[in-house]
DNA sequence: TATTGTTATACTCTATAACTATA
DNA sequence: TATAGTTATAGAGTATAACAATA
């Protein structure tokens, strides 16, 4: 059992770290010209084809409105276009353009180029112990959630 | 060498838990009726005691203007009052009413009590080898930021 | 009646620029 | 002249609520 300052020590570096890899991809996106959100929308909208708007909204976990938005201005920078749904009038099945096709292949290469940085190098035996906390992790935080949750804070 | 795939997996994950630790203390922060930049600019006082808006413009990196709109709504909010800087006139003290200290209270145990229930139960090799791959991954991340940042994007 | 996406409105966070009061 | 903080203005992201068209 670990200490709680040296658990709060961990976890500020944990936190350290997600500011980091925050910075460095805004900062990516922002060079291709792309906000956090927007670039989440093409991403989500890249693992799945053309979907309708309420598949993204359930993706982002944002409403349907916000999703308006974005694609709105999606739309305004040339890189998705909303067709009519084949069956659904209601419907709009938003879809890359030409260039939102080349961009979107942009951020898959950079989400590659940055797993390889920062996870190449490590032997397999830190992947077997990596893999492991994270698992611990994962879980105790679920944990967490659950009695947080479940007991209101006063 | 671990291959592209497995190490896209490996970001996968890492972001995954990023995302559920952001929900965890978001939901945290918004039962104690806090946004996660007020949260955050009480946690930097709390670290300095009674500073002046500069002092936490440079903390939380936004500027000057931004610390006015957040400073409105906390003392808007009973939590901090503007008071008057001793030596210079054109400057204020953001400081905490009484509130504000027992909701900060509040924040520093919910912090340490997420800390412990995410760490406490690692054995020291487990603490030994996370640490390891930290310290690699920090790194990775800094050498991989100088590249993209001197390498401009096609 | 339920669903898809919109218009209308509002709030939060952030930024730049121009300005006041003070140093 | 420089600094601390403000007003003014703008943009992005998000939310709820009311509504249109369609299912």
């Amino acid at each position: 059992m670990l200490k709680v300052h040296q658990c709060e020590d961990v976890l500020d570096r944990v936190l350290t770290l997600v500011v980091m890899l925050n910075d460095d991809m805004t900062q990516g996106l922002g060079a291709l010209g792309l906000t956090s959100s927007r670039a989440h929308l093409l991403w989500e909208l890249g693992q799945r084809g053309p979907v309708p708007q309420r598949v993204l909204a359930a993706a982002l976990k944002i409403t349907p409105r916000a999703v308006t938005g974005l694609v709105d201005a999606l739309v305004a920078s040339g890189l998705v276009t909303r067709e009519p749904h084949p069956s659904d009038r209601r419907a709009a099945l938003v879809t890359f353009t030409a260039t939102g096709q080349t961009l979107i292949a942009q951020l898959e290469r950079d989400h590659e180029a940055l797993a390889s940085a920062l996870f190449a190098p490590m032997s397999r035996a830190e992947l077997d112990c990596f893999e492991q906390w994270l698992t611990d992790v994962t879980a105790r935080l679920r944990a967490h959630q659950a009695v947080t949750a479940a007991a209101p804070p006063d």
